[in-house]
DNA sequence: CGCATTTGACCGTT
DNA sequence: AACGGTCAAATGCG
């Protein structure tokens, strides 16, 4: 084929890859389309499900063969395997080997850390800002060099606790419309979800942009806007424990072992059909968790890892 | 009063 | 030296 030679050459396989993410797009707008119209005059529910079904076969088909072909791919998209343990992490020993600090001019300043170099994360754009269930906590907040927006740190609640070492970053890359980016790093090992995902659509008014459909958490922290969050309050208060959630990564993220984890059992499909308990957080702009929504983060999630500070998107 | 956020300073990496 | 990431005292809020 065509595109199998496409494929042997750099540039080809950027046009393919940007064909496949073209395709998947589609398939997502159609599964949204799906979705939004539950029942008509010409499918039943049963054809409406088998539908369903098909759009997400296209998805995963795009899905494994973008993850594959790919691989190479890294201004594309990324993904890579963790190059280290969280644990080992620098940001880690600094924790506990507060006595390899240089003396510092504070008292027993506990950060002596290193640079993140290289290490788990998955990146997340979305046209809001998301809660991702779990409880987090800023701790910092820096201006980034030829950013317009300072960027925002957050950590698990649970780091001292649990000792869970997940944290994030967020900074807004564009006003109009809003944009987010939001950095994950490391895993949450506390297991102690906030509350549950969810997923709405942010912008009811911006219809025919399929793009507006994103995680939305109701808001987290906003990294320069106004600091008297009510989310603050959320994460304190409705922390309660998932143990289904048993690999400590938010279900909705992708793990870090693949795309096609999707497909165990464990996976975030089970746990997203598992919301029918999580009703009461779901309000009428909230789409439930079904299985097909977990493809329509694709456009906003991007697993990979970052270098410095290059992170790769598509 | 306890906890989260803010913010300036500190530290390691580049 | 610049920059990004983190710490921790100060502050705010419920």
């Amino acid at each position: 084929m065509e595109s199998s030679k496409l494929a042997s050459t750099a540039t080809g396989r950027r046009r393919v890859i940007g064909e496949l993410i073209l395709g998947r797009k589609s398939a997502q707008q159609l599964e949204d389309l799906l979705r939004k119209s539950p029942g008509t005059d010409d499918i039943d529910g049963s054809e409406m499900t088998s539908a369903r079904v098909l759009v997400n076969k296209i998805l995963d088909s795009y899905n494994q063969i973008l993850s594959n072909i790919s691989s190479g791919e890294s201004d594309v998209v990324s993904e890579v395997p963790a190059v280290d343990s969280p644990f080992l992490d620098g940001r880690r020993k600094s924790e506990d080997s507060g006595e390899s600090c240089k003396t510092s001019v504070r008292k027993d300043r506990r950060g002596c850390y290193k640079r993140r170099r290289t290490s788990e994360t998955r990146i997340r754009e979305t046209s809001t800002l998301i809660d991702d269930g779990h409880a987090w906590r800023k701790y910092g907040q820096k201006p980034i060099l030829h950013a317009t927006h300072p960027r925002s740190y957050f950590r698990c609640t649970h780091r001292f606790d649990h000792g869970c070492q997940a944290t994030k970053h967020v900074q807004k890359i564009q006003d109009d419309p809003p944009k987010f980016r939001t950095t994950y790093y490391d895993n949450h090992t506390c297991n102690n979800l906030s509350k549950s995902p969810q997923v709405i659509i942010m912008d009811p008014t911006a219809g025919d942009n399929s793009s507006n459909i994103i995680w939305n958490f109701e808001s987290q922290i906003e990294p320069d806007y106004e600091p008297n969050d009510p989310v603050k309050q959320e994460n304190k208060e409705k922390v309660q424990d998932f143990p289904h959630n048993k690999s400590g990564w938010p279900d909705y993220i992708i793990s870090p072992n693949h795309l096609t984890t999707f497909d165990q059992t464990s996976g975030p499909l089970t746990a997203f059909s598992s919301g029918s308990d999580l009703g009461d957080v779901i309000s009428s702009d909230v789409y439930s968790c079904t299985a097909s929504t977990r493809n329509m983060e694709m456009d906003h999630l991007i697993v990979g890892s970052v270098f410095g500070d290059d992170f790769l998107k598509y």
